[in-house]
RNA sequence: GGCCCUAUCGUCUAACGGUUAGGACGGAAGCUUCUCAAGCUUUAAAUCCGGGUUCGAUUCCCGGUAGGGUCACCA
């Protein structure tokens, strides 16, 4: 049995995106579930548009993933591969040196062209079955400019047959590809690899997912603050399901089963809310100490510095934080919203925003903030945490009110709406400061 | 336009001739200490249309329709 050599060959014209991603997951995976090898190959034989920075941010994206190639290659790098296969074609007489007429600005009055056999070419795509092509409308297709910068069709092939690639595994658009690089690969007298075509990926008005449409590069998702778990897991359940009704997949799981048969034929809408769901489930995943740091890096610069100063504090409020995002970019959206402030500094607010609901009487708000205030005293401040708080106060809250008392002392906690619950404000904020604070509503609510 | 591919809830998908068409995200409702978040429970929501084949079609065949891909001296 010949070893398997897939291969994730992007041009770097642009950013690692989502689509890519999947593509190189699925080569990955493959390779490594038959003890085959994995290539990268920077596909970046058109000289005007291929960017070092975006080859840059294809290797970054890919090993941030983990999704390590055993072999590395750039096609500018082999010229001489090309020339010599280019050489072998023309010699042969499957390829020719074509006199132009330079129609258009730029165009060579020289190029070699493919001499095209003109037939019907079938062939087999591990997820749709056989497909066939009349290639006669193809022509005489150009291959090369000259013998030193082949094209795109040529160079894939050329390098697919002299790396022993085994599997090719890409999206769909290179479906209509196939029958002229089969054409190219049969002069060649190379092996015809196994074709694997992907659906797209679809941006939500179901057009091809482009940066207009929402598509980020994957350094983009990671700034975001998901998790390569994450984003792997994500594409993965994009035009493939593990046989199964399971949703959350480990990468060891998905090396176990994944296979062609289970992949769909029809493109897939990018859909960011479950990214998000799958990146939250992921993040609660992730061992507590190592997300303190990850949150206080998104703190702006003054919270930061008040969270290092009352560390204990920050501690406790890193579970409230995880509850609220899905994803770490979100935590500077939701201190800036002002959800964590108050838990170093004094809240201020409006007498109104302390009364519940139909609530009209201050002097009754104020008569429960005293009797709140009174039987929070009586707890010795070593045992002041949530529990011993709720059962200090739970019969008379729910004697007077719930809401009455509650929402009255959680607001002066707070100064929020919305909130933690009071108990868990209270033992966060200690004894000391949520006698204060509540002292201090007490007299917004009496002040004129 | 030619050629190629595709078509199940809003979205991702399961059901490889016989199911009350299943799951997940999102939505709605409820529960869980007042609010929020998280969690749990419940719920609404789909086989593109028309013909065949068959005792029986989401499933097989044909035709429409719709969407996508591709037709470079780009990749």
């Amino acid at each position: 049995m010949p070893k398997i050599v897939t291969r994730f060959a992007p041009s770097p014209t642009g950013v690692l995106h989502i689509g890519s991603v999947r593509t190189a997951l699925f080569n990955f995976l493959y390779a490594r579930q038959h003890g085959g090898t994995f290539i990268l190959r920077i596909e970046d034989t058109d000289k005007e548009r291929s960017k070092k920075e975006f080859e840059d941010n294809i290797l970054d994206g890919l090993s941030w993933l983990g999704l390590k190639h055993d072999e590395f290659f750039r096609q500018s790098d082999r010229g001489a591969v090309y020339r010599k296969y280019l050489e072998k074609l023309i010699i042969d007489g499957t390829a020719y040196v074509s006199k132009e007429e330079p129609v258009e600005e730029g165009k060579l009055a020289e190029v070699i062209r493919f001499k095209n056999p003109k037939g019907i070419v079938t062939f087999r795509d591990e997820v749709r079955g056989d497909i066939s092509f009349d290639t006669t409308e193809l022509g005489d297709f150009v291959i090369a400019k000259d013998l030193d910068t082949p094209l795109y069709h040529f160079a894939v092939v050329a390098d697919d047959f002299e790396m022993g690639v085994t599997h090719i595994i890409r999206g769909d658009d290179g479906i209509s590809n196939t029958p002229r690089q089969i054409l190219i690969q049969e002069a060649l007298g190379a092996p015809r690899p196994v074709y694997t075509h992907l659906p797209m990926i679809l941006a939500s008005d179901k057009s091809k997912l482009s940066k207009r449409h929402g598509a980020l590069a994957v350094t983009e998702y990671r700034e975001e603050g998901y998790l390569p778990e994450a984003i792997l897991n994500f594409v993965a359940l994009m035009g493939w399901n593990p046989g199964n009704d399971q949703e959350v997949i480990s990468f060891d799981e998905m090396l176990k089963l994944f296979s062609f048969e289970k992949i769909q034929k029809s493109g897939a809408v990018f859909n960011i809310d479950k990214l998000k769901w799958l990146n939250k489930h992921y993040l609660k995943t992730l061992p507590s100490k190592g997300v303190g740091e990850e949150i206080l890096a998104r703190f702006p610069e003054d919270l930061r510095k008040q969270a290092r100063e009352h560390s204990e504090v920050f501690a406790k409020i890193i579970p409230i934080i995880m509850d609220r995002i899905s994803a770490f970019g979100e935590v500077l959206e939701l201190v800036s919203g002002g959800e964590i402030a108050y838990f170093f500094v004094d809240p201020t607010y409006e007498r109104e925003a302390l009364l519940w609901k139909d609530e009209k009487n201050l002097v009754r708000a104020r008569e429960h903030l005293d009797k709140v205030y009174e039987m929070l005293q009586t707890i010795p401040s070593e045992d002041f945490v949530a529990v011993r708080i709720k059962d200090t106060l739970w019969d008379y809250a729910t004697s007077a009110g719930r809401g009455n008392v509650l929402w009255p002392l959680r607001y002066a906690l707070s100064g929020r709406d919305k909130s933690p619950d009071p108990f868990f404000l209270a033992d966060i904020l200690g004894k000391e400061t949520t006698l204060r604070r509540i002292e201090h509503a007490r007299r917004v609510l009496v002040s004129p």
